[in-house]
DNA sequence: TAGGCCATCTGGTCCT
DNA sequence: AGGACCAGATGGCCTA
């Protein structure tokens, strides 16, 4: 009857699209990605003989037939594998913390949520976009390649490029500029960083990693019957808060007067 | 104290 | 039928 969890956990389809790109510096192709499979198959394993308790052998029963004791067995074992399924996505988001261009340490604080995810989502639209600059630089050097071994022997005095000075900018955020209330920045490199960052030593405020990528979207390139990602075509939720309708405080009264009205 | 963030529970829906 | 996924509700913790 109980199928594993391994599975079920890396074949569903919120998570293997992830590992199709199997290609070198591929975030989910690295060992994290496959030793978090392997801890969650160890996992399930071990949660199998707990579930197992409220597994009635054999006979299986409609819910109306259900005793109460049944029934909340039942509940706590879904609600045990809610649970398991929220920290499999919180282990999830913390690798991608790891791999985020921003200072890591214990005296950092880390990320939240949504942080994380606003900032990936701009990390990797920056990288897109300066892969395509790179992409048309390396073109441009190799197709005036004849021309300036005559004229110069001296590359290294080529200006920098505009976009390499925003990367430069963008991926050298810390978690101080990212959430003002950290209590110390650590100038600490982070133990997985992207290569981009561990060898860019710039220092400049970032906010524009989580706010708003439009800046990048002028060298972003459009491709015809691709999904396109950039910000013009897929707005960025405007802010943390228009997630919720009401203030906090708001939410909470809400909830009295509703406890009071019932 | 308000607001942000989070974990957990819960019921509904979809998929296998 | 069982499990995964999702969103809403709730309460706790922390910080400015």
């Amino acid at each position: 009857m109980m199928d594993s969890d391994a599975d079920s956990t890396c074949s569903r389809s919120s998570s293997p699209d992830l590992v199709v790109d199997d290609s070198a510096g591929s975030f989910f192709s690295n060992k994290m990605f496959q030793t978090y499979c392997q801890e969650n198959r160890a996992d399930s394993e071990a949660d199998q003989g707990r579930t197992e308790l409220c597994s009635r052998g054999g006979k299986t029963k409609t819910r109306s037939e259900l005793s109460k004791e049944e029934i909340h067995d039942l509940r706590l074992k879904v609600n045990s594998r809610e649970r398991k399924r929220m920290h499999d996505l919180n282990q999830a988001m913390d690798g991608l913390r790891e791999v985020m261009p921003y200072a890591h340490g214990p005296s950092v604080r880390k990320l939240s949520k949504i942080s994380t995810l606003l900032l990936a989502r701009n990390y990797i639209l920056m990288l897109s976009s300066s892969l395509e600059e790179m992409k048309k630089l390396v073109g441009d050097v190799y197709g005036g390649a004849a021309v300036q071994s005559r004229t110069s022997t001296h590359p290294a005095h080529l200006p920098l490029h505009p976009l390499s000075q925003s990367l430069h900018t963008l991926v050298s955020s810390t978690p101080s500029t990212l959430q003002h209330h950290s209590p110390s920045p650590s100038s600490a490199p982070a133990p997985h960083s992207p290569p981009s960052t561990s060898f860019l030593s710039f220092h400049a405020p970032v906010q524009s990693l989580l706010k708003d990528p439009l800046h990048l979207t002028s060298s972003y390139r459009h491709f015809p019957g691709m999904p396109c990602p950039c910000s013009l075509c897929q707005p960025l939720p405007t802010t943390t808060s228009t997630l919720h309708s009401l203030p906090h405080s708001e939410r909470k009264k809400q909830r009295k007067d509703d406890c009071y009205m019932n």
